[in-house]
RNA sequence: GGGCGAAUGGCGGAAUUGGUAGACGCGCUGGUCUUAGGAACCAGUAUUGAAAGAUGUGAAGGUUCGAGUCCUUUUUCGCCUACCA
C-alpha cells in the first residue's frame, strides 16, 4: 500500500465536521408539508466528559436520525444539557468555585467532544435546564400545576439522605440507600411540596398499553411500580379500654375472613400515639427500626409482634374474637398500616401466628370433597371455601372474593377498593444547584405563589458555599422581600432534578421561545419523540415522571392533550471491559497494564507484576476499566470507533470495549478507502458495455438486508453487512462493469454506509460528484433470483443442494433427482412413500 | 418470595421467523510478500473420523415430513423487584 493512499481521517472528518456546522445541515424547522421525526437521546448530565456510554447512546440515535434525513423525514435531532445537581455543588465545595461556572466548562468540553463525534445534531436548539431561559418556564408549568391543585405542601416523614443532605422520593431509594449518594436513608419528617402523580394512576397504567413501541420490560417494571390492586376496606370493631372503637384493614382477600386469627398493626399506625408511654412498647418500636434493608436481612427478618390489650372482631361473625398486635412487618405507607392476618393462607402471617400460638383455621382447600391440612406452607393456590359458614364451596378466588365484597358492602362491613402502590412525587430539595420553586409564606407561614410577571425566582449568587443545610436558607437579601408592603420569606427549597428533565423534550420543540416553555404549534407538529434511547436505569424514575409531567400539562388543558411523550423507546446495553487489580488489590486502568499474549497481564511501569484480571464489568470510575473517548477519537477517527460501538452486540445487549475489535474497524475503514481508489480508478478507465449484473443484484440485496436491519435496530449485523458488501466489492472490482452501473450502485452503497461513517461517505460521494443524496429504494424485481439453490433432504435431512430455475414445480425437481448420483445413494432402491415441496426452497423426500 | 429475559464454535454474535445452523468480526493455524507496519494479501478454522459418514444450538421429553426457532418439564446465569396485606 502507497502511504499517499492511506485514509486521513483527521484532515476529512473535520473537514465534514467544518462544512455541516457552517451550512447549518442540521438544522430544523416546522415545515408542514414534511412528514417529521422526532429522534432523542437522553440527555447528558455535565459531569466533566464523555464517556462510552455516551458514544454508544449518541452513535445509536445518530445513525437513526441520520437514516430518517435520508429517507426525507423532516428530523428533530437535538443535544442538551441536565444541568442542575448534587454533582456541580459537590464540586464547587470541594474547589471553592462557583457551580455555575464548573458546570458550564464542563458543557464546553462535553459539547467539543461530542461535535468530535460527527453527531447529526441541530446544535441551535442546544439547551442547559441550569438556564434561566429554562428553569423560568418549570416556574411558570409548576404554578400552572399549583392551580390545577396538583401540587400540595404536607408534613410527613420523608427518606432523607444524611450525606446528600436533602430528602429522596420512594423511587429514588434503592435498597434502603441514596440512588447517588449510597447512604443509608433516615426516617425524618419535614414539610415537603409534592406532585400529585397518584391521581394519574390509572391513566399512567392504562397509557402502558398504548405504547407498542415500548420494551415490555420497562412497562412490566412500571406496572409493577405503579402497583394496582384490587380488594376491600373492612372495618374491624375493637373492644379496649382504651377510647378506640374500630380498625380499618385494607385487604385483596376478603374471601379467607373466617380463617382470620390476629390483627397486625404497624408501629407508624396513628393508633399506636395510645402506647407510646408503653417502655414495653417503645423497646419493640426500636427493635423494628434496627431491621436491615438488605436482601437477605428481609427474606430472613424474624417475624416480631407486641400484644395490645385490643380485641377484634371478626365482621362476619360476632363471636370470633381475636387479638391485636403491633408487628414488624406491617408497613404503614401500604394500605392503611393495618392487616387482618389469616396464617392458613398467607406465610407472613402463618410465621407470625406459629411463633405466637395463634389459631391456625384453613378456609381454602383445593379440591371440594378432599380432607385438607397446612402445616409449615400457607396455601394461596385455587380451590374451594370451606370453614367459612355461608361463604363454604364458593370457588377460590375467582367468585369467592367478589361474592364477599358484595356481602360486605350490603351489611356495610365494608367497601371495594382499588389500591395503588404509587406514592405522590416529593419535588422539595434541600440543595442550591436547583431550579428555585416559586413559592413564598406570609406572616402566617402560609404559602402564596409568586406572581407570574416576577419569575423566574432567580438563584443567588454565593460566594461560598455552606457545607451544612440548605445554603439558600442563610441567603438573608435573597430569602426575605417586600411586596404590596407586606414581607415575605421564599421557599428555599429547590425542585428535584427529575423535574428539569420531565420536560425537556418539549423545550426542544420551541427552545427560543421566550413567553412559555413551548408553543402549542411547534410541540403539536414535533411531539411525540418517535423514538427516545437511553439507558434502562431510567425504566422507572425519567420516564414515569415524564409521562406524568404530559399528564398533568393536558389535565384541565384544551390546548394541549398529549399525553404520552415517547412514542417509540429503545434502552440500550452498557459497554463493559475487563477489570484489572494489582497484588496489592488496586484497581488498575487498562493503561496501566501490558500484555503480550492477551492471557498474562503485567503492570506497564513495573512489567515484573502479574496483575489480576477481574471479571467484565460496565465502565465505571471506581473500578478504573474505563477507556477515554477523546483519546480512541484521537487515534482512530470518529467514523471507526462509531462503526465499532456499533459491531460487536446488538445494540440493547452490553457490549464489551476490546482494543482488537476497535483495531478491525480502524483497518476496516482504511480498506475501505483502498477499495474507493480502486473504484475511482476503474470509474476512469472502464469502458465495458453491458455488464455488472452481479453487481447489481448484490446492491439491491444489500439495500434490502441494511434497510430491513436499521429498522429493527439489528446495527450489528448491518456492520457484517458491509463488511459483505466489502468482501464481495472487492473482487467483484476486477471483473468488467460498465462505468455507469458501478456509479450508480457505488454511490447507493455509499449512501448506506452514510449514517454509520458519515465523514467518510460524504467525502467518498463528493469524490464522484453528488452531493444530493437520499436513502436508495429496493427494486422488488431484482431481488429475485433466476437461478436458486435448491435443498433436497431425504428424511428430513440435507442430502444435496441443487442449481435450478426459479418457480420450478416439484414434477421438474423429482426428475432432476434422478439423475442425481448423491441423492440416488440414499434413496438406493427403496420406495419413496411421500414428497414435501417447499416452492423455491426444498424437496424432502420420504422413504 | 415474585416478575422479566437469556443459554448457539476458543470469543462476540448471525440465522429471511418452522425450511441449507455457525453469516460477519475477533482469535488461532499454514502460506505469500517486503518500504519490517498499528503491515498487507491468500488458504483454512463446530466436534469426530483416514474417508464415506456420523454427531451437533444448556438438559430431558413432545408436536412436525422437517425444530436453534413451537409446546411441556428441568438446570444454570443475568436483570428488575420485594415483609405490598
Amino acid at each position: 500500500m502507497n502511504f499517499v493512499d492511506r485514509y486521513n481521517f483527521k484532515v476529512v472528518e473535520e473537514k465534514w465536521q467544518k462544512f455541516w456546522n457552517q451550512n447549518k445541515t442540521f438544522s430544523t424547522k416546522v415545515d408542514k408539508n414534511k412528514k417529521k421525526f422526532y429522534c432523542l437521546e437522553m440527555f447528558p448530565y455535565p459531569s466533566g466528559k464523555i464517556h462510552m456510554g455516551h458514544v454508544r447512546n449518541y452513535t445509536i440515535g445518530d445513525v437513526l436520525a441520520r437514516y430518517k434525513t435520508l429517507q426525507g423525514y423532516n428530523v428533530l435531532h437535538p443535544m442538551g444539557w441536565d444541568s442542575f445537581g448534587m454533582p456541580a455543588e459537590n464540586a464547587a465545595r470541594q474547589n471553592n468555585l462557583d457551580p455555575k461556572t464548573w458546570t458550564e466548562s464542563n458543557i464546553k468540553t462535553m459539547r467539543s467532544q461530542l461535535k468530535k463525534l460527527g453527531l447529526s445534531i441541530d446544535w441551535d436548539k442546544e439547551i442547559s435546564t441550569c438556564s434561566e431561559d429554562y428553569y423560568k418556564h418549570q416556574q411558570e408549568f409548576f404554578l400552572d400545576l399549583y392551580d390545577k391543585g396538583l401540587v400540595y405542601r404536607k408534613e410527613n416523614y420523608v427518606n432523607w439522605d444524611p450525606v446528600d443532605k436533602t430528602v429522596l422520593a420512594n423511587e429514588q431509594v434503592v435498597d434502603g440507600k441514596g440512588w447517588r449518594s449510597g447512604a443509608t436513608v433516615e426516617r425524618k419528617k419535614l414539610n415537603q411540596w409534592f406532585f400529585n402523580i397518584s391521581k394519574f394512576s390509572e391513566d399512567l397504567l392504562q397509557g402502558l398499553d398504548s405504547l407498542e413501541n415500548w420494551p415490555n420490560k420497562v412497562k412490566v417494571m412500571q406496572k409493577n411500580w405503579i402497583g394496582k390492586s384490587f380488594g376491600c376496606e373492612v372495618e374491624f370493631k375493637i373492644e379496649s379500654e382504651k377510647p378506640i372503637e374500630s380498625i380499618k384493614c385494607y385487604t385483596t382477600r376478603p374471601d379467607t375472613l373466617f380463617g382470620f386469627s390476629f390483627l397486625a398493626l404497624s408501629v407508624d399506625h396513628p393508633l399506636a400515639k395510645y402506647y407510646e408511654e408503653d417502655k414495653e412498647f417503645q423497646k419493640f418500636k426500636e427493635e423494628c427500626s434496627k431491621t436491615g434493608t438488605t436482601e437477605e436481612s428481609i427474606a430472613s427478618a424474624e417475624k416480631l409482634g407486641f400484644k395490645t390489650d385490643m380485641i377484634a372482631v371478626n365482621p362476619l361473625d360476632k363471636n370470633m374474637k381475636v387479638p391485636v398486635y403491633f408487628a414488624n412487618f406491617v408497613l404503614m405507607d401500604y394500605g392503611l398500616g393495618a392487616v387482618f392476618g389469616c396464617p392458613a393462607h398467607d406465610q407472613r402471617d402463618l410465621d407470625f401466628a406459629k411463633k405466637y400460638n395463634l389459631k391456625i383455621t384453613p378456609v381454602v382447600k383445593p379440591e371440594k370433597d378432599k380432607d385438607f391440612e397446612i402445616n409449615n406452607e400457607a396455601y394461596t393456590g385455587e380451590g374451594y371455601l370451606y370453614n367459612s359458614d355461608f361463604l363454604d364451596g364458593l370457588k377460590v378466588p375467582s367468585e369467592s372474593i367478589i361474592k364477599t365484597i358484595e356481602f360486605l358492602e350490603k351489611s356495610n362491613l365494608g367497601t371495594r377498593k382499588t389500591n395503588y402502590r404509587l406514592k405522590d412525587w416529593g419535588i422539595s430539595r434541600q440543595r442550591y444547584w436547583g431550579c428555585p420553586i416559586p413559592m413564598a409564606y406570609d406572616e402566617n407561614d402560609q404559602p402564596i405563589k409568586i406572581p407570574r410577571d416576577m419569575l423566574p425566582v432567580k438563584l443567588p449568587e454565593i460566594e461560598k458555599l455552606s457545607n451544612t443545610g440548605n445554603p439558600l436558607d442563610s441567603e438573608d437579601n435573597w430569602k426575605f422581600f417586600i411586596l404590596d408592603g407586606k414581607k415575605y420569606r421564599r421557599e428555599t427549597d429547590t425542585l428535584d432534578t427529575f423535574v428539569d428533565s420531565s420536560w425537556y423534550f418539549l423545550r426542544f420543540c420551541s427552545p427560543h421561545n421566550l413567553d412559555r416553555g413551548f408553543t402549542q404549534e411547534e410541540a403539536n407538529y414535533w411531539m411525540p419523540v418517535d423514538q427516545y434511547i437511553g439507558g434502562v436505569e431510567h425504566a422507572i424514575l425519567h420516564l414515569l415522571y415524564s409521562r406524568f409531567f404530559m399528564q398533568a400539562l393536558s389535565y384541565k388543558n384544551d390546548d394541549f392533550k398529549l399525553k404520552e411523550p415517547f412514542d417509540g423507546l429503545f434502552t440500550q446495553g452498557m459497554v463493559c471491559h475487563e477489570t484489572y487489580k494489582d497484588q496489592k488489590n488496586a484497581w488498575l486502568s487498562p493503561d496501566e497494564v501490558t500484555s503480550e499474549d492477551g492471557k498474562e497481564f503485567y503492570k506497564k511501569d513495573n512489567p515484573s507484576e502479574k496483575i489480576i484480571v477481574g471479571p467484565t464489568e460496565s465502565m465505571s470510575k471506581s473500578k478504573k476499566n474505563t477507556i477515554d473517548p477523546e483519546n480512541i477519537i484521537k487515534s482512530y477517527g470518529a467514523d471507526s470507533v462509531r462503526l465499532f460501538i456499533l459491531s460487536d452486540s446488538p445494540p440493547e445487549k452490553d457490549v464489551q470495549w476490546s482494543d482488537q475489535g476497535m483495531m478491525a474497524s480502524f483497518k476496516f475503514v482504511q480498506k475501505l478507502w483502498t477499495l474507493n481508489s480502486k473504484i475511482l480508478d476503474k470509474i476512469k478507465n472502464t469502458d465495458e458495455k453491458n455488464t455488472g449484473e452481479n453487481l447489481i443484484k448484490f446492491t439491491n440485496h444489500l439495500i434490502y438486508k441494511v434497510t430491513y436491519n436499521l429498522e429493527k435496530f439489528n446495527y450489528n449485523v448491518i456492520v457484517a453487512n458491509l463488511y459483505e458488501m466489502y468482501n464481495f466489492l472487492v473482487k467483484e472490482i476486477d471483473k468488467p462493469i460498465k462505468k455507469e452501473v458501478l456509479i450508480e450502485n457505488y454511490k447507493k452503497i455509499l449512501v448506506l454506509m452514510n449514517p454509520f461513517i458519515p465523514h467518510f461517505s460524504n467525502e467518498c460521494l463528493s469524490s464522484i460528484n453528488e452531493d444530493q443524496i437520499n436513502w436508495p429504494k429496493v427494486s422488488k424485481e431484482d431481488l429475485v433470483e433466476e437461478e436458486i439453490n435448491f435443498v433436497v433432504q431425504v428424511n428430513g435431512k440435507k442430502r444435496s443442494v441443487i442449481k435450478v430455475k426459479r418457480d420450478i414445480i416439484e414434477k421438474d425437481v423429482l426428475e432432476k433427482i434422478k439423475l442425481n448420483q448423491e441423492i440416488k445413494n440414499f434413496i438406493k432402491n427403496q420406495e419413496i412413500k411421500k414428497t414435501i415441496f417447499v416452492p423455491n426452497r426444498l424437496v424432502n423426500i420420504i422413504i
